[in-house]
DNA sequence: ATTTTGTTTGAACGATCGACCAAAAACTAT
DNA sequence: ATAGTTTTTGGTCGATCGTTCAAACAAAAT
């Protein structure tokens, strides 16, 4: 009931003829699970029996498809991020086709990002929404733990893309400074996608979480601006 | 080795003459473990066992000096929180009395919130640094968690303040801008503070976290400019 | 010196954690 | 139908979790 895929889970014995068992949708479901509590409580702050029992199936079954919680954890994110990666690059690649001025330029830039990640957080079913919650919660974690490792696989080098776009937009920069732009952009982005209830508190609730659409219509006009504060012509 | 501060933890048994017992460092030990801890690895990844390992005292202290781990969590924003919320408060008061252009006005509104945080973490001791780190760690959860509401009571107004005094100085905004631009702000604040080891993989090893204070120098410029983007006049 | 009170010790409690396994069940291939 | 493989079941393992307690200890008050 969670998600639309009907991919495999495990990926044990791959025979090149045809997929032997059904494979049922058990590792989907423990993927879902698993995504949707990771996504609100992090990595320790759920255990193997709390995702269980949100599959409604067995316990030993995360063990048998997944071998290990933190192995259970890098699938839920390598499910999709390889896909999500790729939709903001390709969106990348649009904005920089886009022409006008250095202001519209940048800001189609910036907007390949976050408007990507709000779609697909708005667009993509439950499933999405949570493992967006789920990237911008494990990216607000410092980098000493190991379990974030096969998130920044996945996103380092896009993050570089984004850099190396501004910087080739906006020559006139000291190359530090469009970092540090970015950098600010996507710090606001990762936390806004897992504290959108802050949005209900500040405005004494005249803003709804599902906003997110208008929120990215802000936050592109408004970081595009800001990199005039670091010295950026136009 | 810690704090300097002398106050009594548990709080049981307030006799109206005098602190009747030396009440010794003990409470203040279990705080400044906990406090480095929970700032790392968050509320479910740290156990009591470990906290009275690094505090170097008996795991029972803990209970008997804070009663339970959710009451600790709470004990250690409470050591610092009244103090940090309100030298925010000060620098604000500060900000608001600096003449010039709008955009130095709105600078110095900024500042104030980001220099005093950094201050604190750069300046105010060990203790100090991963306070601040926890803050940023709790703000980015979400506000379903319960033991986040400690957080809440004494930084919420602080907030509302922020966006009161930018609201004040544009009046040609609508105020949901306003609270749209410091929210970005803010969120930017609050994810940079638990990942500065971000700016190092960035810039190629070029930044060293420890210079949260060429960071600031950064970040008020470049979200005052943001403000032109949502429609700021100067 | 003795009582009183606050603090610390060492050990345990039941509960839950991640991990694991042998047997049953479900399924496919022959 | 039979054999072989994959998936599921139900339960247990040792470890660790937060919490608790009686007894020992330390410091003040009487």
């Amino acid at each position: 009931m969670e998600t639309n895929l009907s991919e495999v889970a495990g990926g044990r014995s791959k025979r090149p003829k045809a997929d032997r068992r059904r494979a049922p949708e058990t590792g989907a479901r423990i993927l879902d699970a698993a995504e949707m509590l990771f996504s609100w409580r992090g990595f320790y702050g759920v255990s193997l029996r709390e995702i269980a029992a949100e599959a409604g199936v067995q316990l030993a079954l995360t063990h048998y498809h997944f071998g290990s919680k933190e192995s259970l954890f890098s699938a839920v994110i390598e499910r999709r991020a390889a896909d999500h990666a790729a939709r903001i690059e390709a969106a990348l690649v649009d904005a920089k086709t886009v022409e006008g001025s250095r202001r519209d330029r940048r800001e189609a830039i910036l907007r390949a990002l976050i408007a990507t990640i709000v779609d697909r957080a708005l667009r993509g079913g439950p499933g999405w929404k949570n493992y967006v919650r789920l990237l911008a919660f494990v990216a607000n974690h410092p980098q000493e733990e190991d379990y974030v490792s096969p998130f920044r696989t996945h996103y380092d080098h896009v993050i570089q893309d984004f850099v190396e776009a501004l910087a080739r937009l906006h020559p006139e920069m000291a190359r530090l400074d469009v970092q540090w732009g970015f950098f600010f952009f996507q710090a606001a982005t990762t936390h806004i996608l897992v504290e959108s209830g802050m949005l209900d508190r500040q405005s004494g609730g005249a803003l709804h979480s599902s906003d997110l659409d208008a929120m990215a219509d802000r936050m592109v006009p408004f970081f595009a601006a800001g990199f005039l504060g670091l010295g950026a012509a136009d």
